[in-house]
DNA sequence: CATGGCTATATAGTGTCTCTAAGTAGTGAG
DNA sequence: CTCACTACTTAGAGACACTATATAGCCATG
């Protein structure tokens, strides 16, 4: 495995609008580390494969600065698999509560606004 | 109903990220008018029942003039109930068009984020 | 050995969009 | 008259994604 973005292309989805992008982006990459440290590059890959389309690398790396002076990830270089060194990020705890905090919220926020969008709901006044 | 943001409080919630609510509200606000023409605060106030929180004018005002240029909607003045003139949009079939894409669109993605978030989701090779 | 391609990270410039804040205005109550 | 509520508009500041580019290690091809 010295090729973390083999395995499948992306197979649908390509490219969603980038504010829906903006808005999931930060608490993808925290989930993304969940699984232990991984480098930008990495994880560009697996958004890729998830369905996410190819997330720049001028968008995830400055984010994942964001994150590394707000505490929620810590950083190590390592030496790179036949190729440049990589940086390696690792969520700390801070990281670890923010991930689990954003995941309740994030689906109470799709849930209102799926029920927000959905065509029967009633926009009058609900027939008792 | 003089007043259309009576009825309830927004509950629970408040408010949640601006950069969810940048994602969303353009759909959100093409939702709001599927059931008929409305005016801009009476979104507002539509909004925050339905657990969005409290939109505000200069960011709701812009968007529905972008959504004007755009074609999505048209508008039309009518005199106030005891107030201020009132502005009312409505979808054209452009606008309904769109919402309709959108809504399809946020399913998949809203489904595509919940699933990536999920922490029993195997993150290595899933065993066979 | 040089040219190009893949791996890998970083930064500058531009544009969009939200937020805060304030302004304009009509109506009605105290 | 002044305040509160309704209702829309605009200006200024800040956040952040996008495009493009720079840097650099490694490898294959000719």
């Amino acid at each position: 495995m010295t090729d973390p973005r083999s395995e499948q292309p992306a197979a649908a989805a390509g490219d969603w609008p980038s504010d829906w992008l903006r808005a999931t982006l930060g608490f993808l990459a925290l989930r993304a580390l969940a699984a232990g440290p991984s480098y930008g590059y990495a994880m560009i890959g697996d958004f890729e494969q998830h369905g996410f389309g190819t997330i720049k690398g001028g968008t995830l790396y400055p984010l994942l600065t964001r994150y590394e002076t707000a505490g929620l990830v810590v950083t190590e270089w390592r030496a790179g698999d036949g190729g440049p060194g990589r940086k390696y990020f690792a969520l700390t705890d801070h990281g670890r509560a923010e991930l689990a905090r954003l995941r309740v919220e994030w689906h109470r926020f799709a849930g209102t606004s799926i029920r927000y969008l959905d065509p029967e709901r009633p926009t009058k006044e609900t027939p008792e």
